[in-house]
DNA sequence: ATGAGAATAGTAATCATTCCTAAATTGTAA
DNA sequence: TTACAATTTAGGAATGATTACTATTCTCAT
């Protein structure tokens, strides 16, 4: 009748270079990178690393919580910061971009009393021109 | 100097058979369907249909606006209700359902006169359990 | 009816991601 | 330390979703 242990925590996992790499890379930017573009900047440190190796500790790490895993048009994308905020995707640049802000009220607690879902998180995603996007489009327009 | 159609309207549609047989599957459901199983939809009256059709199709009615284009959980979603709209995804059956309950204050506004992005749409997912999974896994766990 | 542009079916190609395996590494407990 | 079992790794193959390509067919304004 044991309830055994979370299941984060039925293995135990060992901290090796290459996990350590992954988290500084995705905790060293305050963009959104690929986990192509996080394959590129551990390789700078270490030069073996392979593709799978970053994909099955980004996965490891976003199913502990420590990171967010974000699935945003095509690739997935992967965020160091694992505190709610909005998000902001640019139509333009492809940008994934974090908004200074808040999400201003709890609306996790109203949908989940007007509801039977049981919510575990949410995301909130804008799309649309960054500022220097909608800038390079007027220039464009005025040429 | 004349300032051209706008992108939407530059090049002009014809109505196709396949077309509006996609529209019509995708209108006569209320759940998110994946291109695949737009494909098997579609087939039962076009048996001839291709792939590329439905997807080529599906990403113009996006581009247009006449449907949704939802990029969740690896696969792409598409919605034939194009009104926003608050979103669903279950962790266990991993369904995508529509909350019946409109955005209830006007974030974007909010997020808008707070920023220099210029704001097209935006989208919020939650994420949990559905009513049905949540009791699938009470009954495990008091089995 | 007809002709120019647009869309189609079918297939090949691409891209992101997952799977596989033998070898190497990690933490632990003597 | 050393030894060991579990875990993780590199590298490459395999998968799955989506896009690109192309010769042919269709659409619709004239």
């Amino acid at each position: 009748m044991s309830a055994g242990k979370p299941e984060s925590q039925k293995k135990k996992k060992y901290l090796t270079p290459q996990r350590r790499a992954i988290l500084n890379a995705l905790e060293s930017v305050v963009t959104h990178p690929s986990a192509d573009v996080i394959y590129e900047m551990v390789r700078k440190e270490l030069p073996i690393i392979s593709m799978g190796t970053v994909y099955r500790n980004l996965e490891q790490m976003a199913t502990e919580g420590m990171i967010l895993r974000l699935d945003g048009g095509g690739q997935k994308r992967y965020d160091g910061n694992s505190t709610p905020h909005l998000h902001f995707r640019c139509l333009c640049c492809n940008a994934m971009i974090d908004l200074p802000m808040n999400p201003h009220d709890d609306i996790q607690k109203i949908v989940q009393t007007l509801t039977d879902f049981e919510i575990k998180s949410y995301e909130v995603i804008f799309t649309g021109l960054c500022p220097e996007c909608k800038l390079t489009k007027k220039k464009e327009q005025t040429a």
